[in-house]
RNA sequence: GCCCUCAUAGCUCAGAGGAUAGAGCGUUGCCCUCCGGAGGCAGAGGCGCAGGUUCGAGUCCUGCUGAGGGCACCA
């Protein structure tokens, strides 16, 4: 399939140059891109382009008159109807109705991967999200940036790039030594044995639950064992518990990434030497620049610290990368990091990262120009917090403290189809607000259900004519109705809205679509029946055909949303 | 104090610099001889404030106000 405005945009271009040579327009220079959108309204015209606007000051004549010059030339097409001028000066382009009914059968001979394009045909893509480190389980916050990425992976693969899901996880830090000392604590205490929670150890019940699993599995015999083996053991049950807690909503990982591994292949200090070697590092208590406030508060005995000289790749400020102790900050190994991504082949990178870690993306972008590397492939999808609403108040939440709401209570709740709608359907620039006694309570009522009936009132129908023995088979399409072919129209847009979604990279359109679809399909269900008396049945055999493409795009919809798409409900 | 994101209907949110700003929830009033009423039809309800750029601004720029986040030799 083709993306229209593309090819009504150089219809237009074409136009353009015809009337300047047949001297309907005097010559002036054309604009670089031909302005092609959909038509708000609907009722004139498919697609509407405003590029006469601008062009009547250079041209020297009226909008309406440029416009009306162009419609004039536009060449012919099998898509098109008609190119009218409409004051104060747009082209109304209308799509031919044959064609669009025609689309029909192309929707059907697709079937489950229609909509889809070849833009990343032989490009490798990979979508890094949630990438919390195993301290605990998953929470809702981290949720968000799983479905957003999931999401954005199903459009990247239907868009024709062979996509991975990336998790890239550090097990090796401070928080993960206090879980394994808390994790010894609950397993001591199981055991009878003197133990405290460490100060600022991790509080959740889910400790002790793994403690009790520990002493069955292994009696006393880890009573004398290291904090560290109870990291490990932390750790292990820890991510089994993510994984199995985001598969629920569909979010599966092709690999993860251990932050460790680029200190174990020596990769970070390559970085760091070829930092040097490119005048982005040196050694000093302060960094360039600092403030004399800076400078005053810095103890005498201060050592030297690595610093990146990012200010010279418009940072504000240059961030350590080596500690005085020696140990890399997060920057470094990051850079390297996104340097294995870029050598694994992959041409196009997203990065779904919560509102926090802005200053990290920035960071590894100038340090990937800093080594050398094009950060152009890396693109970074930040999303807001989360915040949930109980009992009309904020929940905080602290993984440590042991406060939170988990992915699966959440699941278990509302279904795993309203988790992702509810997510989706905002951008990630939008605060999203949770709330989870609506959440609980709108089961009944609520976009997800509404989308999700639309494919199985298709379903319903199918059940219906199988058992009367109707099919589609040599449906005459023209007999469909103007409601229909506006069904169609709408149906169309999708590949245009997928294309969208990627170069915007937001997942969020996805589920506007699907509710905006399901907007027209269900009246027009209401009015267009295909098993009814006074349904003659030509008719019937048109309209079942339009139902089962309707029935495949809402499919299409609500797998690339990572939702179920019911039979019945 | 500095930086980032945001501010649109009572509430939660959409809105490629283009035509009369759209949904859901809530609210008011209607509609079941008909493929699943988790439905349909109709109504009320509006871009935080002040400037600027533009033929044209909810959209871009500046300031103000308000909300969230960031300003670690934590990740």
């Amino acid at each position: 399939m083709n993306l229209l405005p593309i090819q009504i945009a150089a219809l237009i271009r074409d136009a353009l140059l015809a009337a300047q040579a047949a001297g309907d327009l005097p010559p002036f220079a054309l604009p670089e891109t031909i302005p092609v959108q959909r038509s708000n309204k609907p009722e004139l015209a498919d697609y509407a382009c405003p590029v006469a606007m601008p062009l009547a000051k250079t041209a020297g004549l009226k909008p309406l008159d440029i416009a009306q010059a162009i419609a004039r030339h536009v060449p012919p097409a099998d898509f098109l109807e008609s190119v009218t001028a409409a004051p104060p000066g747009f082209l109304n382009i209308r799509l031919s109705n044959r064609w669009v009914m025609h689309q029909i059968d192309t929707i059907i001979a697709a079937g489950e991967n229609v909509f889809a394009l070849d833009l990343g045909t032989g490009q490798k893509a990979q979508v890094e999200c949630v990438s919390a480190n195993p301290t605990g389980p998953i929470t809702v916050g981290r949720t968000r940036g799983g479905v957003i990425g999931s999401t954005m992976a199903n459009v990247l693969a239907a868009l024709g790039y062979q996509v991975e899901m990336e998790y890239y996880f550090n097990n090796a830090g401070r928080q993960m030594q206090l879980l394994g000392h808390s994790l010894q604590a609950r397993y001591r205490q199981e055991l009878g044995l003197p133990a405290a929670l460490p100060e600022e150890g991790y509080q959740g019940d889910y400790l002790i639950s793994m403690a009790k699993d520990l002493v069955a599995k292994y009696d006393k015999a880890l009573a004398n064992e290291p904090w560290e083996r109870f990291k490990q053991e932390a750790e292990t049950a820890v991510f089994a518990w993510i994984e199995r807690s985001l598969a629920r909503i569909g979010i599966r990982f092709d690999h993860f990434f251990n932050e460790n591994s680029v200190y174990e292949n020596g990769k970070v200090w390559e970085v760091l030497k070829t930092l040097e070697d490119n005048g982005y590092a040196y050694r000093a208590v302060n960094r360039e620049g600092a403030t004399p406030d800076e400078i005053a508060k810095t103890p005498a005995n201060a050592k030297e610290a690595i610093w990146f000289r990012s200010t010279r790749l418009g940072d504000k400020e240059d961030r350590v990368i080596v500690k005085a102790s020696g140990e890399p900050t997060y920057v470094l190994p990051d850079i390297a990091y996104h340097m294995n991504k870029l050598d694994r082949g992959f041409s196009y990178l997203i990065n779904v990262l919560g509102a926090d870690h802005i200053v990290e993306a920035q960071s590894v972008a100038r340090g990937l120009q800093a080594v050398g590397y094009d950060p152009k492939p890396v693109h970074v999808l930040l999303h807001q917090f989360v915040t949930l609403f109980e009992g009309g108040k904020q929940k905080r939440m602290s993984t440590r403290k042991g406060e939170y709401v988990t992915l699966d209570e959440l699941v278990e709740d509302v279904g795993p189809d309203v988790v992702r709608y509810f997510i989706l359907a905002r951008s990630a620039d939008a605060h999203l607000e949770f709330d989870l006694d609506l959440a609980r309570q709108q089961a009944n009522e609520n976009p997800v259900y509404y989308i999700q009936n639309a494919h199985v009132r298709c379903a319903g129908i199918f059940r219906q004519t199988t058992e009367r023995g109707l099919t589609d088979e040599g449906a005459d399409l023209s007999l469909l109705g103007d409601r229909e072919q506006a069904f169609v129209r709408k149906m169309l847009e999708m590949l245009e809205m997928l294309v969208q979604t990627h170069e915007e990279v937001a997942p969020h359109k996805l589920a506007f679509f699907a509710h905006d679809l399901a907007r027209m399909f269900h009246p027009m269900y209401d009015e267009v029946r295909v098993l009814h008396g006074d349904v003659p049945e030509d008719v019937a055999k048109a309209r079942l055909r339009l139902y089962r493409a309707a029935q495949i795009v809402f499919k299409r919809l609500l797998t690339l949303m990572g939702m179920s798409a019911p039979d019945v409900m």
